[in-house]
Formats: C-alpha cells, sequence, structure tokens
DNA sequence: AATAATAAAGACCAATCAGTCTAAATAAAA
DNA sequence: TTTTATTTAGACTGATTGGTCTTTATTATT
C-alpha cells in the first residue's frame, strides 16, 4: 500500500556522515542535511529522528566503518609482530584516504563543544575503549611471546598509539601532505611497537 | 576627559579566551562572552572588534602563552639532549595544567568548521610552523654533535612530535587522567627523541 | 479503481544569532 | 562646574536556527 521510499537510507546517512566531517554537529544545519543528502525536511525528520540522533546515527556509521577495518586487522590470529605492520598499513591506507580527508568524526567531536553531551561522550569512549583493548591484547601477547619488548604495560602503549592516532587525524584535517602523513606513521610505529 | 574603562583588557581577553576553549568558535554566543567577561556588548565591540577578529586575539593570547613557554626552553644554548629533556618536561607540565583541560585552542580550531577560514588557517598555520622550525633546529644541532641518531631527517621528527601534541591536546580534552597524560608524554619522547 | 502510507514542498513557529543604535549614566580633565 | 569621551543597559534589526505542521502528489497494494 505504502508509496516506496525514493531515497537509500544508508546512503543518505553517508552524504549527512560526510557533512557532518565537514562542518561539526553544531555548524551543520537542517538545510545542509537535506542539500547534502537531497532528501526533504520531512523525510529527514521521519527517517532519523531530530538533529541529534541523526548526529549520533552518524556517529555510529562512522564508528562501524572504523570498527571493520581496525577490527578485522587486531583479531587475526598470528604473531603479533606480524599484526601489528598489518595495523600499521591500515592506518597508513585510512591516513591518507579520501574518506578521512577532514579527519576522524570521533576526534573533532572531542575537539568540539558538543562533547559535553553524555550521549555523545559515551558513544565515543566506548569505541575508543574497544579498540585501545584489542591493540592491547594484541600487544600483550607479543610481549608473552618475547616478540615485543615489555618495556612498557601494553595498555600504556595502546594509549600511547590512540594519542598518536588522533593526532593524526587533526594532522590530516589541516591537510598535510600525503608524504607527511606517512612518514609519521612509520615514525610513531617504529618508537612505539 | 574621557570616563576610564571599567574592565582591565587583557584580563577580559583572558576569560573570552577561555570561554573560546570550552565552546569554541561557533558555538560561543556574544551573551555567552558578555557573561564569561563581565563586560558589555558594545565595550566588546568597541574594544575587541566584531567576533570573528575577538577570535584572532584570543588565537594570539593563546599562541603567546604557548610561545612564551616553549620557545624559552627550545631556544636554550646548551647541549640538545639537555634542551629535549626540559621540552618533555615542559610538555607535561603544560599538558597536565588546568588552563589546558580543555585542549589547545589552535587543535581545537583545526578540528573544527572554523578551520576553512583563511584567516585561521593562516595565523595557526605560522605558529605550528615555528614551534615545528624550533625544534628541528634541537635535533639538527643534536644529530651533528652525535649526541642524537640520526635516523630521521630532523624536521620529520619535529613533524611527528607535533602531530603527537596535537593528539595529546585532544586526549587532555576528553578528561583523561593525569597520570595517562604523563605515562604517555613519557611514551612519546622515549620513542621519538 | 479504491485505499493507505509515504514523499515532497513549503508555510510556519519561537528562539537565537551577530551586529547596530540610542539614550542615559559616569567620571576624569579643563 | 562644565565639558567630553566613554561605559552602560537595553531596544532593535534581519537572518538563521531546529523543529512542527499542513497540503498536495505519488505509488504499491488491495
Amino acid at each position: 500500500m505504502p508509496r516506496t521510499r525514493e531515497f537509500e537510507e544508508t546512503e543518505a546517512l553517508e552524504k549527512a556522515l560526510q557533512m557532518f566531517l565537514a562542518k561539526g554537529y553544531e555548524s551543520t544545519s537542517i538545510p545542509d542535511l537535506m542539500e547534502a543528502t537531497g532528501v526533504n525536511r520531512q523525510s529527514l525528520y521521519n527517517t532519523f529522528g531530530d538533529k541529534k540522533s541523526f548526529y549520533l546515527k552518524a556517529l555510529e556509521a562512522f564508528s562501524n566503518h572504523m570498527k571493520a577495518k581496525v577490527g578485522a586487522v587486531l583479531m587475526q590470529k598470528k604473531p603479533a609482530r606480524s599484526v601489528l605492520e598489518d595495523y600499521r598499513n591500515t592506518i597508513k591506507t585510512m591516513a591518507t584516504s579520501p574518506m578521512e580527508s577532514k579527519g576522524c568524526l570521533l576526534v573533532n567531536t572531542v575537539a568540539s563543544s558538543s562533547y559535553v553531551d553524555p550521549d555523545f561522550k559515551r558513544r565515543i569512549k566506548k569505541v575508543f575503549q574497544l579498540r585501545d583493548r584489542a591493540l592491547a591484547g594484541v600487544i600483550a601477547r607479543g610481549q608473552k611471546s618475547g616478540e615485543l619488548p615489555k618495556k612498557h604495560r601494553p595498555m600504556a602503549v595502546a594509549q600511547t598509539l590512540h594519542a598518536c592516532l588522533m593526532g593524526l587525524s587533526v594532522m590530516r584535517r589541516s591537510n598535510a601532505p600525503r608524504e607527511e602523513m606517512l612518514s609519521v606513521v612509520d615514525a610513531m610505529f617504529d618508537g612505539l611497537v
């Protein structure tokens, strides 16, 4: 009976995500989102709820992309050194991909005023925590097997790399040239693991 | 003849800076600034110009604080290793000071949509460039004297540390505990220099 | 062909925005 | 005391905000 939806929900969410990446939560207006998605105002509200829940959905989508790439790498059951080598390459790819030319949505949100919102904060902490734990697991495994030095606690190393990755996000956003991005990733990994 | 100003300009700028740090350029309203500074709307416009030039003045003030602390350390004419040791401690102090509990204004701006403004962009790039050059100078000196390994180009090391520091800013903004901040700073410096 | 659920366009709302202006209060200097 | 530059408080502007509502058009199913 119903008229069929004339837009693809995930496609619209993807467009909105790009807009949120470029302009942030507060500076992205509903008209901005209408233009970016090509979807009517009313339909946006029907489909995604109000602005905040729309943004939360964008955060979720971005996080899922990240998890898909990072999780697959870190969960591999092979020698830790090899996993970390894959991780380095994954970071290189992400750090230079057009998708992230406006940085990481989670990092941008932390650096913005919307981070005071407990819902945003909780969501973001959760995602980062998962990534840190996964990485710390790999490092712990590498330390046990003797592949990696036991100089620092696995979680400390993971937190440091986490900070480095956040810095990379900001660096990318400031239009650092590709070569610079790559050399910085290498220097970080060389220094830490 | 004139009535004397009832507020201290630099003091008001300092209060405004704190507000901009907390809420960012776009989300800080004029009423916000009036409340934070305790200064009337009209007086704000008379003293600091419009919102954008007000923000530029806040950026300038923040940059000056940074230069005062960092510059004094990096310009020292003593062995490079010792300078870098001082720099590490300076970063530790800054990374845990209440003044920076909302992160670095420059980094926050890069991560925000206001960064598209060429005036903001130019100003920020300039400040970071100066810091990078000063650090690269120290590293080059250390490499020449044999204090530091020549594994990476001085500017590459400086850029990497720059990225790390930006990450620290975001980390601080997300309320990371003091101990975590300090251990991350150590891990970064241990890995890089 | 009738039904029913949705899409779309756009009017509409109260609140807020940055910025300007006027008018009254103030106080240092002449 | 008069003058004069400034600070205040607050009214005001036009634009924009997020969000709601109404109306019309559309189309897959019954």
